[in-house]
DNA sequence: AAACTAAGTTTATTATATTAAACTAAATAA
DNA sequence: TTATTTAGTTTAATATAATAAACTTAGTTT
């Protein structure tokens, strides 16, 4: 990374907590130190400071796990989002006409995050919460926000990555995204065939700002044994919704 | 705050986060140093790297505002809370029969932390996101959490913090907080008479661990008019399921 | 019980982050 | 237009954080 006004300490809490995070309570000091490579005096005195900030906690046994401040950075992040509060309101009546889970995520590299969900009242439950991250392939509102990118962009922006395929459905070359990306500009909508998760379907669409430049995308996620008999009300739903908080 | 094994950068990106956390794209590098009171060119630094870092993003203009890493931090530490996820799937049986929503908190010092909801489809929404802060001693959840400490360390906590007062109804007292507690213990839950915000009122339970002490409370709001017809029912099915979650 | 190991804490030295001050560029006023 | 202010950037000195090594404590092995 750039050296040149760089402040190490903050390198090192951003290492150290992505660590705690990774199994939270299961890590102490000298774990952390041989994960991180962060010397163990150096680690000492950051882990003092963290503990004092409320940015980590200690557990029973002198386990680190994260500070609940995180859970207010994370809110405050989200309520950030203009986007998220007219989602909660609207997308209640997407809820209340499909029966089905909606959500609302935004694209960060070649992730999408998750923003906001509103859940149907169902025995089946979504483990993406918000601040959830997915790579943006294998989901069809993933592929809904690169297909408001130009396609040189997108050639970019994978560049060196390769495509994961968590999925034997999943898009597993550039070429084929690219070519689905051309089908959601024409089309307006994008769909998820078992791509990231075996058995779910989801249809997606863009919100998109003032100027017509997309940036979230809001999505129906379904057992795929729903799919053909709600897949055409699923994609007016979303489209709608979608439509409403392009503004 | 303690000087010695102290790490000044961290607590200097503490500061900043909180900065930017209190009115997202509304600050600037001057506008951050003036409010933190850190050097010029170390903010300079420590934007830098918080940018590369993807802690903070610069919208249009340089105004800073939180990255979606806090998200993600925040969904961690939600998620690596083990009651998080079973209050997700007991609660909605709660919700569905009470038809309000229903919500997850812990202690941290005064406050609590919001770390779950299940709405009721409802045209109410309620503010409160997981992760939102408010003073212990204003709601029902807060109280259900006090009452689960002696005496002793209560009056220890409040020592030289006022107590808030949001509405006309909020407890403005110590002693009449205690003599509140005292009754929460006898009864094993706790109400909320419009004493956090004017309208509303909410029935809340603590939820405790194997020892017996209380880790978290939950708790059922609703606007006030609803009060009279769902009182019974929502204290009965708010200490169902603490017990449910008591396990 | 003594020796050993591992985890965490302290310290003195050294490498470097922080700072004030100077500088640049852009925006605003005269 | 030129002066003035403001916001951000660079630099050189100096104050201090990071480190290795030593030390302490507790737990484990012989």
């Amino acid at each position: 990374m750039e050296r040149k006004y760089w402040v190490p300490a903050v390198e090192r809490a951003h290492l150290v907590l992505r660590a705690i995070a990774a199994s939270p309570s299961k890590k102490r000091l000298t774990d952390l130190t041989e994960e991180t490579g962060i010397n163990k005096s150096t680690m000492f005195s950051l882990l003092q400071t963290m503990e004092a900030l409320e940015w980590v906690s200690r557990s029973e046994g002198d386990y680190y796990e994260l500070g609940s401040i995180f859970a207010t950075l994370g809110q405050a992040y989200l309520s950030g989002h203009p986007l998220v509060d007219r989602f909660l309101t609207l997308a209640q009546t997407t809820v209340d006409t499909i029966g089905e889970t909606v959500q609302l995520s935004r694209l960060e590299h070649r992730e999408i995050v998750y923003l906001a969900k509103k859940e149907a009242s169902h025995p089946v439950r979504l483990l993406s919460e918000p601040g959830t991250r997915l790579p943006a392939h294998t989901t069809a509102m993933g592929k809904a926000l690169l297909a408001g990118l130009p396609d040189a962009d997108v050639r970019r922006l994978y560049e060196g990555y390769p495509l994961e395929k968590p999925t034997p459905h999943t898009i597993d070359s550039l070429d084929r995204l690219l070519s689905e990306l051309a089908a959601i500009r024409r089309n307006g909508c994008a769909f998820d065939a078992e791509e990231a998760v075996l058995g779910f379907r989801c249809v997606a669409a863009p919100v998109r700002d003032l100027r017509g430049s997309v940036q979230a995308a809001v999505s129906v996620s379904m057992l795929s044994q729903q799919w053909t008999s709600k897949r055409d009300a699923a994609t007016a739903a979303i489209r709608k919704l979608a439509d409403e908080l392009s503004r």
